[in-house]
Formats: C-alpha cells, structure tokens, sequence
DNA sequence: CCCCCCCC
C-alpha cells in the first residue's frame, strides 16, 4: 500500500479551518464512541488528540466512516493523520477541551501509526477544575469538565426510572474529595460503571486518587448534578503532578473505600446541596419566597407540633410520587397512565428556634424516616385517621435538627413554606466529624505544571481559556489504566506493572467495545456486587441510624458535616 | 436520532 505523502506538517495550534493539505502527528489519548444517553444513539467515534507541543483538540469520525477506521486507531498511540477537515460542529455540546474547532475525518483521510520517537507526545491530557470552578459551571458550557482527587466512597448500583418514558438506566454514585478537601458527587451511568471496577478497587485496601476525564456539569435547580458522558475516561492513580498534591493534602488513612446505599445517598443533601447557606429560622423569616425558589439553608431549630389539617400523607401513583386523585375512570397519573393509588407520606410540621417559628412539610420516604412512620406497619384505623398522625412521630417532639430547607410550592397555603430536602438530629455527643479543611485555592499544583498549551501565542483557536494550564504527562505507561473488559473485574494492575499495562491495553481492545452502539444489550456485573454486599441488610435500621459505614470490618458513626 | 434521576 501506498500512501501519498503530504508536503507538510502543521502543529495543530496552526490548523484553520477547512480541509488540509498538510499533515499532523498526534498522540491519541483518550478515544471513545459518542453515545448519546438515554436511547443510546451513536453519533460517531470521539476522540482527543495532543500533538507534540501539548496542543489539544477534539477529534470526531463520523457514524458512517466510523466502521472504516474502528481497527485504525486505538488509544494511546501516535499516528500520523493526513487529509481531514477543521471545523466546528453543528452541536457544540460535550466538547472534551474549551476548543470550538474539532478534526474531522472524511471518507480519504488517512491515518498511520507512528511506532517510535514518540516520547515527545503527552499521555494525557486533563484541565483539572477546582471545587470552585466545578461548582461555578452548568450545562451553558460546551465542553466537559475534569476532576482529580481521592475516591472515597461509592454506592450499589441503582436503577433509575426516566422521564417521558424513555425506559431505566442504570448508576452508581461516587464521592471524590477534592484537592481543598471538599467532596463531590459524581453520578456515574451505565455503560460507564463497568469502566469503574468498585470491586477491584475496595480490595486494593485503600482509598486512590482518580483522575476524571470529561465529565459533564448540570444545574438542577439548586445542586450541581455531576454526570458522566460517553467520553468520560477514568484513570486510577495516574502518574500526573496533581496526583501528587492531591495525596499531599489528602493522605491516605489506610482504609478501603466506603460502601453507602444508594437509598440514603439520595437523601443526603449534604453533597448535593453544597451551596446550602446557613441561616437561623429568623433570618429564613424575613425572605421573599420568590427571590429564594430554588435556593437552599441550612437551618437548626426544635420540632414544635405537627400540622395535620390537611392530613399527614397524600394518594400518590403507585410508580412514582405524582398525586393522584379518583376520577370517574380511576386513578390516572400524568406520568404512568392508569395506576393504583398508594399512600405517600406529606407531614407538615412547624420548627422553632428560640421565638421564631417556621412552617415546612417533608415528603416520602424522608418523612419515613424524621418521622419513624411507616405506612405499611399501621392499622386500618390508624390509616383512616387523617388528621392524627401516628403517634411514634410524637417522638420527635422537641427534638433538635439541623435542616437544609427550600421554599416549597407545595405547601399549605399562601406564604412562606419550607420543605425539607435533608434533615441530621443535633445531638450532645457528636461521634466522629469529617473535618473539612478551609477551601483553599487549590492551585497549587499549577505553579508545578508545564504551561504548554497556554503558552502558544498567535494560535488560530484562540478559544483555550487560561484557567488552568494542561497537565501534561510526558511519562507515558507508568499510570495504572482501569481495565474495561467486563469479564477480567479483579483485575487492577499495579504502578509500573505489567507489560499489558499500556495505553493500547485500554478501551478499545475490549471485544465488546463497540457493541453497546444503539443498543442497550450491555450487562454489568451488579449481582456480583450485591451478593458481596448485603446493603438491603446492613442499612435496614432505624430513623437515626448511623448514616454510613465502612465495608466490611467497621459500622461506625460519621457525619458529615 | 442529540446528553439520563431528584417528583409530591
């Protein structure tokens, strides 16, 4: 075969847009179909490129193309790439860099691995946000976001009914706790959660730093949603100098990550309200309930009496939590059609802090537990009694918590309603306090990172912001790659390990990598995981039970605070 | 084909 050869070559900072008559060379260092949840449409192959200069761009194959190059490129290597076009595309969402100008193949570009004298070519490429940033971006930004820390917690698996009937997908949180100390939730989604082998990683012992590619950042409503997307990449203790400052500031407590329920997860607003200001029952008082929709406080006060005109619970669907009431037809839910109704608890209570009161109402399966109600343990009277609510709730009378509340439109009546998104008693003897270090700035690792890309003047994409420089990697195959292939789940290769432990090792050498385009056919191993860990068991307890525990020798109490 | 829950 011969291949033509072009006169030129262009660094990719130089490239205009249109169709080259010169040629690149780039290290291809993260690769992946571009799958759009959830009906899991492919759109093409994904990629990021990074030349020499520690330039990156975004690169995409186009779905009809893609079938011509699957076997040409895999992750990790250097290829010399000659005829393809610049541009932006169409739908500037997802973008792995802060580049509107994306390569594209097209149906003459070729492609040709370059085996050696490619020490020069980056790893990685991550632009690594602070907390800050993090919590400073939503969905307006088009491109995606990296994070770096210490993965210490993760959920079970959980399966999660969407919207507008468009069917379940599967997800798993994670907690990363950042540089400054302060954590964050991530979601992570099927076909991702087989990318994340949590089995392997709790045996590693302890708790490892986790680089995280291409992430994207939603608002929704008040809290950072946190997703992972189809060009997500996980890199577990990857040889960059932020991994480094991470575990300077972070140290390892010798410790196996921890294991929560998903169940609770969902109801701990601590990670997803981190913005919830704190404020006393006075000063909520005094605020605009129509300035303050989707904000959320963090409050105190004592439980003073139970509001139950309106009764303590609602005739909810029987798949979702919409209320429904009877019609000449039944019971008919916007959402599920034709349902039976069930009963869900709406408790409406007042709190008092000091002369101050505040009226709120607590939903579903957290009343369940301020309230230590449950709907299946009660009479027939009891039920029929709407406007006394079951007497074990008495016992939370007079009792001090510390609320994160938001106004609520689903009150009683007009004015000032709070519902509450997170409740934690106040007690005497605090056990054991997650401290959190103040929010530094978190930088400093920037001062021990190469500038490159920053650096480059007069580049054609002036797009590259300078929030961060590129944390470059230039020594390549000493990190850990978490291994994909679904059926191989122990195993995690250790710093500097084994020979397969290179780039190429990575995602596209999975059989199956291509096999989840358009379809949902995809299984990760979660009964595995649940016959491992009986969370139902472990987590069936009381109201104020401890909130978490550490798998599998400790059951201690922590709070998060 | 176009980026997933978190409602009441």
């Amino acid at each position: 075969m011969s291949i033509a050869v072009a006169d030129k070559q262009t660094k990719l900072s130089q490239l205009r847009d249109g169709g080259q008559r010169s040629f690149i060379v780039v290290r291809i260092v993260r690769l992946w179909d571009s799958i759009i949840p959830p009906r899991n449409i492919f759109t093409g192959i994904d990629f990021l490129a990074v030349d020499d200069k520690g330039f990156a761009m975004h690169g995409t194959i186009p779905a009809e193309l893609a079938d011509d190059f699957h076997g040409l490129i895999k992750e990790g290597h250097v290829y010399r790439i000659q005829i393809f076009e610049v541009g932006p595309r169409g739908r500037k969402t997802h973008l792995a860099i802060p580049l509107e100008a994306l390569l594209y193949f097209n149906v003459s570009t070729v492609i040709e691995p370059i085996p050696e004298g490619i020490d020069k070519y980056p790893s990685h490429y991550f632009r690594f946000a602070s907390y800050d940033d993090v919590m400073a971006r939503n969905e307006k930004l088009y491109y995606l976001t990296d994070v770096i820390g210490v993965l210490t917690a993760a959920t079970d698996v959980k399966s999660v009914t969407l919207n507008n009937n468009r069917g379940t997908s599967d997800k798993r949180e994670i907690f990363l706790t950042l540089q400054s100390g302060q954590k964050i939730k991530i979601t992570v989604w099927d076909p991702k959660i087989v990318e994340l082998d949590i089995t392997s990683i709790i045996l590693l012992g302890y708790k490892p730093v986790l680089a995280i590619g291409g992430i994207s950042i939603r608002d929704n409503q008040a809290y950072k949603q946190i997703n992972t997307c189809s060009g997500t990449k996980f890199l577990l203790e990857p040889n960059l100098p932020e991994s480094f400052d991470v575990r300077k500031s972070i140290p390892d407590d010798g410790k196996p990550i921890e294991l929560l329920s998903s169940a609770d997860v969902d109801n701990l607003r601590d990670y997803t309200y981190p913005d919830a200001k704190e404020n006393r029952v006075q000063d909520l008082l005094y605020m605009n309930a129509a300035t303050i929709k989707g904000l959320k406080f963090k409050v105190k006060g004592k439980i003073l009496r139970f509001q139950t005109k309106q009764g303590w619970y609602y005739n909810s669907c029987k798949d979702c939590t919409f209320g429904v009431k009877k019609e000449p037809s039944g019971y008919n839910c916007p959402r599920h059609g034709d349902t039976s109704p069930r009963m869900n608890l709406k408790v409406s209570f007042i709190i008092q802090d000091g002369s101050f009161k505040l009226q709120t109402v607590v939903f579903g399966n957290l009343a369940k537990k301020l309230t230590g109600i449950d709907i299946s343990n009660l009479t027939v009277s009891e039920r029929l009694n709407l406007d006394q609510i079951p007497a074990i709730a008495n016992s939370i009378i007079g009792k001090e918590f510390e609320f994160i509340l938001g106004v609520s439109d689903q009150g009683y009546g007009p004015g000032l309603n709070f519902k509450v998104f997170y409740f934690d008693p106040v007690e005497q003897e605090q056990d054991i306090s997650f401290v959190e270090k103040d929010n530094g700035d978190g930088s400093s690792s920037k001062d021990l990172m190469p500038h490159i890309q920053t650096e480059i003047s007069g580049s054609s994409h002036g797009q590259v912001e300078k929030e961060k420089g590129p944390s470059v990697d230039v020594v390549p195959n000493l990190q850990t790659e978490i291994n994909v292939t679904p059926n191989s789940q122990a195993q995690i290769f250790a710093e500097g390990g084994t020979p397969n432990c290179t780039p190429s090792a990575s995602l596209t050498d999975a059989p199956n990598e291509l096999s989840h385009r358009g379809t949902r056919s995809r299984r990760h191993g979660d009964s595995l995981f649940l016959n491992f860990f009986p969370f139902g068991t472990l987590l069936d307890r009381g109201s104020f039970g401890p909130l978490f525990f550490c798998f599998p020798t400790s059951s201690k109490k922590i709070n998060f605070k």
